[in-house]
DNA sequence: CGGGTTTGACCCGCGC
DNA sequence: GCGCGGGTCAAACCCG
């Protein structure tokens, strides 16, 4: 629930287009984790193996855009949404989502762009500590694209 | 019940 | 310092 498929029509769902690879640490705020909560939360449980939850993924941060109605994209990774936020400058806001396998801290986060509202942004941070769960259909079609594009 | 989402509070770095 | 912008938490909620 709570893709908003139902603004746009569902017809060529299958072009997703022009996927642009791009690291995102330029001088952009997309830095590292820089905001937010700072240090481990020491929660009830005995945060032995916490730490390196944040510095493993201290670098890997990647993004890239995809033309779609759908946010969400099928990377064969489960998601949990845990934040969503307005984007200043920006009619659509910014949703953050965590992988959900145990000891997997991997996050990203998806936006739309507001002048663009076919152009979704999706930002990858760390790396996963576990193999795929599932084929990603859509993501197969977008690494094809990004193929011919890198290709090019 | 067990998973996910919603959503306001909270937290933090930075600029004024 | 304060307020804003952005990232996260967590309790409530929802849905199979």
């Amino acid at each position: 629930m709570g893709v908003r498929e139902s603004k746009f029509d569902l017809h060529h769902q299958h072009h997703h287009h022009m996927i642009q690879e791009d690291h995102v640490d330029a001088n952009n705020k997309l830095e590292s984790g820089s905001s937010g909560r700072p240090s481990s939360k020491t929660k009830s449980s005995s945060g032995k193996k916490e730490l390196s939850d944040k510095m493993m993924m201290k670098k890997h941060k990647y993004a890239f855009q995809t033309r779609s109605q759908v946010d969400i994209l099928d990377d064969g990774y489960r998601w949990r949404k845990y934040g969503q936020k307005t984007v200043k400058n920006s009619n659509f806001p910014r949703s953050y989502y965590r992988c959900t396998h145990r000891g997997c801290n991997v996050k990203k986060q998806i936006q739309r762009l507001s002048k663009d509202e076919e152009v979704v942004v999706t930002t990858y941070e760390g790396i996963h500590t576990h193999p795929i769960e599932k084929s990603a259909e859509n993501f197969d079609e977008i690494l094809k694209q990004m193929q011919t594009y890198a290709t090019f």
